[in-house]
Parts: C-alpha cells; sequence; structure tokens
RNA sequence: GGCCUCAUCGUCUAACGGUUAGGACGCCAGGUUUUCAUCCUGGCAAUAGGGGUUCGAUUCCCCUUGAGGCUACCA
C-alpha cells in the first residue's frame, strides 16, 4: 500500500434525519481515531440533500451529541464554547444544501466532457423498465434510454421544461477495481454499474454526487464509511477519474449487526445514541464500547481511555464481519468506567437522576432538599449516598431504584424478610434489640465501619450467634431490601439517629 | 434474479500452516466476616459442510450451505 504523503483528513458525513444511530457513532469513532493517530484533521459534513427526509433541528441535536460524546470536529459543523451551531473551516459551507452552485458547476463540467447527461425518462417509464427487465432477469437498471439524445433534443426538452436529471455515463466494457483498506481488492465490471443519477429533478445531487465532490475540495485522504457503500464505490472512482482528481482510500465498515444478524435497525431494539445516554451510559463506555465492536488490539486488553484507543487505533485491525451488537458487555464496561470514576463526578451525574425519580430537588439557593423528608442534604451527604452504590451500579439509572431507601422516612417491607435463612422475624427482632442497644451507647462520632464491625464480633463471641443473625436482620431493617449494600456503610451514612430509629422500627413491626 | 461481501464458544474476539484452539462478556459452581454487587478461583462452551494442496490445515485453493449488503431522482 503506497504511503500518503499529504495530510491526512477523515470525516464523518451524517444526513440529518433525526436521530443518532450507534452504528454512525462507530464509523465517526473509526473516522476521529484515525485522524487523530495520525495527527490529521477530522471533519463534520451535513449531508442534507434529500429535502424528503429532513427533519427540523437534528443537526444541531446531532453536532451536540458528538460532542458529549467527545468527538469534536476540527472543522465543519461544530459547537461554538457558547453552545451554538457554526461552521468552521476553509473549505466550507459543510452543509451540502448551501453548496448548490459548486454541485452545478461541477456537474456542467461533466455534461461537457461527456462523462454525464440529461435524461427525461419520467418515473413511470423508469418503473416500467425495471419491470420488464426485472421479468427478463435482468439487472434491473436504466435502459440508457436517453444516454444518446442530439443536442436539438436536449435543447427542445429543456425548452419545454420537462423535467429531467442527469445520470453519469458508465463505461459499457471493463472494469472498475480499487484497494480497499478493510477488505482488500474489488473489482467490479463496468457493464454492471448503472448510470447512477448525479443530479436529481429538484436541482440537488444525489450523495453518489455531492460525497465525491465535496471529499474532493475538502481534500478527504481517507474514505470510512458503512459497507452498504462498498457495491456503490466503483461509481465514485469512476467520477474521481473524470474529473481527473486524485482518488482517496476507501476503509469499509462491516455493519453492526441485529441479534438475527440483519443490519442493525430500530426496528429490533434501541439504536439510538441518545437513549444510551440517557440511561446513564457514560460516553466514554459507549466508545470503548463500539470501539470493541469491528476492532481489537491484537492484544488482551479491552478497556481503553480515548487518548489509549488514539494510541492503539489501527485500520489493520478492523474485522470483515459484522457483529452483533449486544448489549450485555456495555453493561460490563460502563460499570468498570463507574467503579473508577471519581465520587464527586459521578455524583454530580446520578443527581440529575434522583431529581428525576422525585428523591430531590434543587432549591433556587442551590442547597439540595430530600423531596420525601424535607431534610436539606449537602453535597457530601450526597457523596455518601453515591458511594453505597458506586461499586455495585451498571448505569446511572439504576441509582434511583438502589438508593431510595436512604432519602425515605421508614422503609417499607414485609416483617418476614427479616428473618434470615431458617430463623423467625420473631427471632431477629429479638436479635435487632441486642444491636440496637448496643448500637446506642457507641458515640456518634464512632459511627463508622471499623466500630461497627468490632461491635457486631463482640456480640457474637457473647451471644453464640452467627454473623448472619445479626447482620442480615440489621442490614434489612436499615434498607428495607433483600439486596442492598452492607448494613455498617448503611449505618455510617445514616447517622447514628436514623440508624436506631429504623432498628427500632423493625423491632416494633 | 444479478452483483459484491462475509463465516472460530450464545455474544465480542485471538491464534507467521505446527497451540491441550487463547481472552473477555454472559452463564454455572466455590471462596472472600449477612444479601446483591465487587473481587478471586474453577467450570460449561466454537473452527458451518465437503473436497483438495501439504508431513501437517482455524489458517491457502475450490465447491456447497448459510448470512448480510447493494441493486431509488434515500443516504
Amino acid at each position: 500500500m503506497p504511503e500518503i504523503p499529504k495530510k491526512v483528513r477523515t470525516r464523518f458525513a451524517p444526513s440529518p434525519t433525526g436521530f443518532v444511530h450507534i452504528g454512525s457513532v462507530r464509523t465517526a469513532l473509526y473516522s476521529y481515531l484515525f485522524a487523530r493517530k495520525n495527527k490529521g484533521d477530522f471533519l463534520l459534513r451535513i449531508e442534507d440533500t434529500d429535502r424528503t427526509r429532513l427533519v427540523e433541528g437534528s443537526v444541531e441535536y446531532l453536532v451536540k451529541t458528538f460532542d458529549i460524546l467527545g468527538l469534536n470536529a476540527d472543522e465543519g459543523v461544530i459547537l461554538q464554547n457558547d453552545g451554538k451551531v457554526a461552521q468552521k473551516g476553509n473549505f466550507g459551507p459543510y452543509i451540502q444544501s448551501e453548496r448548490l452552485e459548486i454541485y452545478q458547476s461541477y456537474i456542467k463540467e461533466l455534461l461537457d466532457k461527456d462523462y454525464a447527461y440529461y435524461c427525461f425518462c419520467s418515473q413511470e417509464r423508469l418503473q416500467q423498465v425495471r419491470e420488464e427487465r426485472q421479468l427478463q432477469k435482468l439487472p434491473p437498471m436504466y435502459d440508457g434510454h436517453c444516454r444518446n439524445l442530439s443536442k436539438t433534443e436536449i435543447e427542445k426538452n429543456l425548452a419545454e421544461k420537462i423535467p429531467f436529471v442527469i445520470r453519469m455515463k458508465i463505461p459499457k466494457e471493463g472494469f472498475t477495481e480499487f484497494e480497499d483498506l478493510v477488505y482488500g481488492n474489488i473489482k467490479i465490471k463496468n457493464e454492471l454499474i448503472d448510470d447512477q443519477v448525479l443530479m436529481k429533478s429538484d436541482g440537488f445531487p444525489t450523495y453518489h454526487f455531492a460525497n465525491v465532490v465535496d471529499d474532493h475540495l475538502m481534500q478527504i485522504s481517507h474514505i470510512i464509511r458503512g459497507e452498504e457503500w462498498l457495491p456503490s464505490t466503483p461509481k465514485h472512482i469512476l467520477l474521481y477519474k473524470y474529473f481527473n482528481w486524485e482518488t482517496p482510500q476507501f476503509a469499509h465498515l462491516p455493519l453492526l449487526l441485529n441479534p438475527d444478524k440483519s443490519k442493525l435497525s430500530k426496528r429490533q431494539g434501541d439504536v439510538a445514541t441518545g437513549s444510551f445516554l440517557d440511561k446513564g451510559y457514560l460516553p466514554e463506555a459507549i466508545l470503548n464500547f463500539i470501539l470493541l465492536l469491528g476492532w481489537n488490539p491484537k492484544t488482551e486488553e479491552e478497556i481503553f481511555s480515548i487518548e489509549e484507543m488514539i494510541e492503539r487505533f489501527d485500520l489493520s485491525g478492523i474485522n470483515k464481519y459484522g457483529a452483533v451488537f449486544n448489549t450485555e458487555k456495555l453493561d460490563w464496561i460502563n460499570g468498570m468506567y463507574i467503579r473508577k470514576m471519581d465520587l464527586a463526578k459521578l455524583t454530580e451525574l446520578c443527581a440529575p437522576y434522583l431529581e428525576k425519580a422525585g428523591l430531590i430537588e434543587k432549591k433556587a439557593d442551590g442547597r439540595l432538599e430530600n423531596k420525601l423528608t424535607k431534610e436539606i442534604i449537602n453535597f457530601e451527604k450526597l457523596k455518601q449516598i453515591i458511594s453505597l452504590e458506586q461499586e455495585r451500579m451498571k448505569k446511572l439509572s439504576d441509582i434511583e431504584e438502589s438508593v431510595r431507601f436512604m432519602f425515605v422516612e421508614i422503609p417499607e417491607y414485609e416483617k418476614e424478610l427479616l428473618a434470615w435463612k431458617k430463623m423467625t422475624a420473631e427471632e431477629a427482632q429479638k436479635n435487632l434489640e441486642v444491636i440496637y442497644v448496643e448500637l446506642e451507647k457507641i458515640d456518634e462520632k464512632d459511627f463508622a465501619p471499623e466500630k461497627l464491625l468490632n461491635l457486631i464480633n463482640r456480640l457474637k463471641e457473647e451471644t453464640g450467634l452467627s454473623t448472619g443473625e445479626l447482620l442480615w436482620p440489621m442490614r434489612v431493617s436499615l434498607s428495607g431490601l433483600k439486596n442492598s449494600p452492607g448494613p455498617f456503610e448503611i449505618a455510617t451514612v445514616l447517622g447514628k439517629e436514623k440508624t436506631l430509629k429504623r432498628v427500632k422500627n423493625a423491632i416494633e413491626k
């Protein structure tokens, strides 16, 4: 493979259709990493040439999502510091609908060189041609009806304002081949390539045309995109040749798959990046997860910071087969990131979930109020509460349910839950009485895990009870849950007063 | 139908033609002072099938099968 001396420039070029597909994020991630790795540029271009699929506000949503993910473009459509979407760079505009004049001038060049032609065929005729060819078991291609119209015919049709498109003139002989950085040598007979529409009747270019023109004008060196473009790449190569432009390198990425191995779609599950973010998957965990869906470092490392990704990433590590998008491992990776995270940061990230769940509320003066008990809780206390779950949670949204018991006045639960294994609830209550008496003797400031452990150990010796017979009832009295953090940790965060209150409540049940 | 592409545990994947086919997630079992989780240890689990080439194929070639993509005035 020849080394490319010029600067590496990659781009991500989404269509603003309203949501950000997780597969697009992977494509963008690979482009981003490749650019960073090679000290190149990463650009974001908006491909909004299909006017029928446009969704209001989606460009802004898209750019913001990428900003959250940390995949910041050096050039193109970017998010400014003031939160506004803007365009940056010397090769703009970077929104295709703002580049119509550019496409017009280049299509004229193709027309002049006889590499493209006007086609006045109606949709109905095209439909008919397709059906006829299908019946004859021929590829449903355009039949070339308008390929050789005379100049006078064309002028007459134009004068009569007959709607037209402009098609690319594909050679009837030979073949087009290229070296894909992932798939290797690809060779396709020209006779099997359709005379692709380049300009639509509404004056907008098709993907194939706008994409080639823009990639060239924006000096893109490596086109990293989904495998669905592999079959149409020869058309693009031909266009570069027609224009006498240097052909960039191509790297097609295998598709992400549904569990049934079809192309990953929203019909079979959640593929919107935004909803993963909403559920509390961390941006870096999402990137780490999708990085591994189709690429591997050839080592047994699995957790990568973005810097490590940049350092390790290499196009040669990309697989040729599609990976099933199965989020079980995402849960695990996300948990790893949560455990490594700074507690204060985690607390800040969890707070909105607690607010949404109606457990806390931010008052006008900035203080946090426990909405259930109306107590004011400071950030330190909230941090302690979150710390109970840091080792346990898989995603931020888990926090709502798992920590609710810390906010209620008294947890609600069935008395029978107090009983551990074969013991009865009454026996459990008796054990709690013993614990209660000892707990009362501890000084508030000594209410910490080590002291509490010592106390329980002492009680074990004095009473002959087992650890479980003491700890299970204690834990349930504090959390009201079958599964929860340990009793010492809960008691420490709760403080002496609340702990005693909960134990007492259990005894009197 | 045509064209293109792909094929290792359930999933993500590793293995210059020579390995008891490795790791991770998940699952199961055991341990770590109560539960769940964490952590540790162990276990179950794969080269789609058939032909070649070779002393020797997961690996190279061919066929079959299976899967996917493309085949729009969508991207």
